[in-house]
DNA sequence: CTATCTGCAAACGTTTTGCATCTGT
DNA sequence: ACAGATGCAAAACGTTTGCAGATAG
């Protein structure tokens, strides 16, 4: 509770379980994980709130949206900067800690101004070989 | 005509004129501009149509299928290796055609086996700034 | 007290599907 | 001839929205 006050956003009880749910979570969850596994202890949750929760965080940038999983948006609350690595098979998703260096020079740019960049890998999890 | 016989796949009207479009198209179409673009020389065109031309393709390695966009999947045609970059407020997509080192030591992989990867830049194009 | 959040259900945009008919090879 | 494509409409899917009632600050 008082570690979520500086997100300066009200903290529902239903706010609170999302954020427990999300704290350290590795797994990259899409919008009905989060439902399916804060329904359990709080069995009158609506996706609305999922939504509604997950676009205040990403305001506060306290969460990041993935694009990466074709079929719908992944959620992560590593807000580090790292990269991801995707499964090809089952959209499985392990975070890569490392720097690269991909800079793009003015020509390159297309007359965009350039904020940021990301890098998916793509392979075969273990277990879908 | 000829030179898509290499694709191994029934060459019907309406995959013409949706081959025809793809064809050095440097836009990253959805599946609904292709839609539009063919129906106006080919009125009785469907959707299903579209998707099922565009699997197919896929299927045969002509076409990628782009994650980028969060609203739709868009569609790429230039298959030689390439890297993005999209506008963060109209999704516009330009090309990137510079090659990066971005290997991964083995013990970063969580036991994946790598296949490829991509660099996605993020900006604001020209028209947005 | 009141700005904001919740929960429901309906709406939305994109993609997929079932199926009867048609067509490229 | 027939495997596979078309076109239509309906369904599926993830996500967003409108709104009446509830609640955190």
């Amino acid at each position: 509770m008082e570690k979520y006050r500086s997100l300066q956003i009200k903290l529902t009880p239903q706010r609170l379980a999302i954020l427990n749910y999300l704290e350290g979570n590795k797994c990259h969850p899409s919008a009905e994980d989060i439902y399916k596994a804060v329904t359990k202890h709080f069995p009158t949750m609506s996706f609305a709130t999922v939504y509604n929760t997950l676009e205040a965080l990403k305001n506060k940038g306290n969460v990041q949206e993935l694009k990466i999983d074709p079929n719908k948006k992944r959620y992560d609350p590593d807000i580090s900067r790292h990269h991801h690595l995707i499964c090809i098979k089952c959209n499985e998703i392990a975070d890569i800690h490392k720097e690269f260096k991909v800079e793009l020079s003015e020509d390159l740019t297309a007359g965009f101004h350039l904020v940021g960049n990301a890098i998916e890998f793509y392979g075969v999890c273990q277990s879908c070989k």
